[in-house]
DNA sequence: TCAATTGCGTTATGCTATAACGTGTGCAAT
DNA sequence: ATTGCACACGTTATAGCATAACGCAATTGA
């Protein structure tokens, strides 16, 4: 999925994105763009259903929150699933990718004959910085 | 953590879980305990609390749901990440672990010094009953 | 022009989870 | 026995996350 044109709204709301230290709630957008006329949590919540679509932006499942993607421009679409480390202290997330984890959960997945839609993969601990 | 002695709230929880086809949201778990004496989610949540703690119950992040263990006995702590292919159509829940997959994982987060405190799989899809 | 699609705004509602307060019970230290 | 503590429990209220349903406006393509 491309971004065609982003619209707005969907501009409005991946800018807050792309500029937070990291992931923010659906709530916490809305707070940030009552400025720029935002009133209800239905006008996040479709602009992150697109920016979700296109790829831009992550929702971290763990945390009822999204990010902005930390690779622009590679699709992640295409190199495989996604998987994210999530400092519960300092709220720094970390997106990476490894194919060996991938090429494992899709043998899994063949050989059970699931088809897989959505993965979703979280660390959630204590980021270098913030260890004690 | 091993279960010392669950109290009667948490083993009402327990049953419905471990007699439910698949997961179930506390909401859910609080309807089927009405004819029992529960009354408030709290009662759901602070019994689901110590049955995750105990380790016979698994939480769904994206579905924000509860399962029972499908590995009674062996604990589930001491085998490692624990995977979970939820079919979005029939509801079904396949337990699974990886030992590479654990590997891959960990080894990423001991070169990145990030400290692990619980990590999330979860592959949404369909299973082989549901597919077309 | 007409119909279909898409985005948008608003109101209302539903679902998920926890805060805060008070009660009762079991158990150990004094 | 009394005191203090830990823990489970019950209740009310509130916070936080997400979507249903309605109507309007702009765009597009037949
Ligand atoms: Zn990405
Ligand atoms: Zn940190
Ligand atoms: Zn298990
Ligand atoms: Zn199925």
């Amino acid at each position: 999925m491309n971004a065609p044109q982003m619209t707005r709204n969907q501009a409005l709301v991946f800018d807050v994105l792309e500029k937070a230290e990291g992931p923010l709630s659906a709530y916490t957008i809305l707070d940030k763009l009552r400025d720029q006329g935002f009133r209800a949590p239905l006008q996040v919540y479709r602009a992150l259903e697109k920016l979700l679509e296109y790829g831009v932006v992550h929702r971290l499942e763990s945390i009822n929150s999204f990010v902005a993607c930390a690779h622009p421009g590679e699709d992640c679409h295409s190199h495989g699933i996604v998987a994210f480390a999530i400092c519960e202290s300092c709220g720094q997330v970390i997106e990476f990718h490894d194919h060996e984890v991938d090429h494992r959960l899709m043998g899994w997945v063949r050989s059970q004959k699931f088809k897989p839609a959505k993965t979703t993969i979280e660390i959630r601990g204590t980021c270098e910085a913030c260890a004690a």
